[in-house]
DNA sequence: ATTTTTTGTTAGGTTATGCTAATATGGGAG
DNA sequence: CTCCCATATTAGCATAACCTAACAAAAAAT
């Protein structure tokens, strides 16, 4: 199952909360996301539905191996590709607000070469 | 009228379109871009409708000073973006599919230090 | 000039993703 | 134990952008 843009959102916000708090709720992702409940609430059913989220029985949310996976990758760009533009002279929060929308639209040979090319390898 | 991504392309298109042939129809976007007649009439409309195209008597289309400005905006990007990509390395296919979704997404703050940065002032 | 082909448009469907309003559900306070 | 508040879900709407099928209009060919 291939994840757009909006379910890799989803994913990384949830591994930033977890990396913060061990418990983490849809309610909790909404509100740093800015979205409503029922839209979260229905984001995460799609992503449990393919497997990248397990939910608990107290409302907690888990990566799964997979999820974890999709997330690392993305939150990894997303750092890097900030680190990046800030180094060029670019604003710090224009910098975070490109970097989260490149994030998902660079091939992994892309990201590689720059990767290398920025000696951050 | 704030254009969505999807607007651009068909803007970039139209501009690629019109430096081969003077006269540039519905019909060449279509198959350019891969779309269907009727997906390309509705985006044109809504193109003449917010002043980025004028479409003429025999169906000619033909970009408004703000509809080039987007569209040479959006093609220089592409441009340089790909140019980069290649020099880090990337494959020419991939840079060029990569870049064609960068250039939607970067702000002309990042973009502009990706320029001075590659020395492409 | 009539037929055929090409081009454009209408009508209506699909998918993705956001929203509000209203309805559960569940856990703690009184 | 019952009631309340926080959280989650359901139902239904909106927008954007693609699609196919069918129709209209214009251009080209015989």
């Amino acid at each position: 199952m291939r994840l757009q843009e909006s379910g890799e959102m989803y994913l990384e916000t949830i591994l930033i909360l977890s990396e913060k708090k061990s418990f983490v709720r849809a309610i909790d992702v909404g509100e740093y996301m800015g979205f409503s409940k029922p839209s979260v609430s229905r984001a995460i059913g799609l992503l449990r539905n393919g497997g990248f989220v397990d939910v608990g029985d107290g409302g907690g949310l888990k990566l799964t191996e997979t999820g974890k996976e999709v997330a690392e990758k993305i939150y990894e760009r997303h750092r890097l590709l900030t680190k990046i533009l800030i180094e060029m002279g670019v604003d710090e929060d224009t910098a975070a607000e490109d970097a989260c929308r490149m994030e998902h639209v660079i091939s992994d040979e892309s990201f590689s070469a720059i990767k290398k090319y920025f000696k951050y390898e």
